[in-house]
DNA sequence: GTCTATAGGCTGATAGAC
DNA sequence: GTCTATCAGCCTATAGAC
């Protein structure tokens, strides 16, 4: 059963209405749970309680509990990957240094607000049965960022594109965590480490 | 029971040799799950069978599964700790960056050879009642090396303490995590972002 | 001190009523 | 489509034999 992939897969999208809105509510109170009491806090029967709905209903979406937790890490993956090519997309003109800046601050919103939510997400990968489609997002992330590195000059770009979202993540998430609110001097913190990797990165690997 | 601060501790330190063989063994069973099956993985039963005791000799030294964890986590930060001061009580005369990157070799190998266990212990602090005494660990850490950065001019040096740790554990991690074995390499990168951050903050918060 | 056996509780998932 | 009720399995922790 762990093994079996497509147990981790929302089990259909609804087209109706309400059935969009129950879906809709079973990831907020998956989310809410995450944030709160961790992967092993997160259970059918309490997703289906703080939702407002029966265990049955659930599990007409979602074959499993898994699949709850997996669709939520697709989700955050997605945001997060529309809004860094938002980005490049509209850089035209703009110098390396702004562009940076604007991927910096897309990865710091989706992180700041609910950072552990985040983490517990990031962690869960390592541990579920997660569809590979969901992992290739990851790596279609480094890859962008990587291709647009590599045409400003970095060396090793895919190598700095990980360092730098592992690097990110981690600084930005432990900030969230100990309460800091003020977004902005986090991401200007952040700034001083990635143009500090970058600068070397430049010139020698 | 959860709330139950006392049942997270070692029950006793055990003065025998062959009790301390047994909790040593019990320590690297649970180490070894929690690398390969994560936090949920992690039951008592099978603490007990990969490390080759019974589960009610394994109660008789660890009240509770989270005091196995809480264990862990407890002996990896003291090492890291003790690792930290010894770097600085041995460093008189050194200059500024031979320190740091003695420092940051100190938290390079504690966390590359086995990034997995490291995140997963990380992941657990979140989320089981961890004693005050751990806690603390992580404290003073970062006290140790804000009073270091302080000394050397830069501002804001508790924050950037927390920074410094976050990202570095963050690189590095994932990095081993990613399947990278060369340890200089990467300790190499996180040289470049932890100086350019501090260069930064060296003149202006 | 160490074991086996088991109790008691909780969880994932389903069946069947409405 | 949504619900309640329930079963079978797994887990923590303990009791009692040796």
């Amino acid at each position: 059963m762990k093994s079996d992939l497509a147990a981790v897969n929302p089990r259909k999208t609804p087209r109706q209405r309400r059935s969009a809105v129950l879906v809709e509510a079973i990831y907020e109170a998956g989310a809410r749970i995450l944030e709160t009491e961790g992967l092993a806090g997160l259970n059918t029967n309490r997703v289906a309680t703080v939702a407002g709905v029966s265990v049955g209903s659930l599990y007409q979406y979602f074959p499993s509990k898994e699949a709850i937790v997996a669709g939520l890490l697709r989700q955050s993956r997605q945001d997060l990957l529309d809004g860094m090519r938002q980005v490049l997309a509209t850089s035209e003109g703009e110098t390396f240094e702004v562009i940076v800046d604007r991927l910096l601050g897309v990865a710091a919103r989706g992180q700041f607000d609910r950072p552990s939510l985040a983490r517990t997400l990031e962690y869960a990968e390592g541990m579920l049965a997660i569809d590979q489609e969901t992992r290739a997002l990851k790596t279609e992330l480094a890859e962008e960022i990587a291709n647009f590195l590599a045409q400003h000059g970095i060396a090793r770009p895919l190598i700095a594109a990980w360092d730098l979202i592992s690097l990110v993540r981690g600084l930005i998430d432990a900030a969230g965590l100990r309460g800091e609110t003020d977004a902005a001097d986090v991401q200007k913190r952040a700034r001083y480490a990635v143009f500090g990797y970058l600068e070397k990165m430049r010139v020698a690997g």
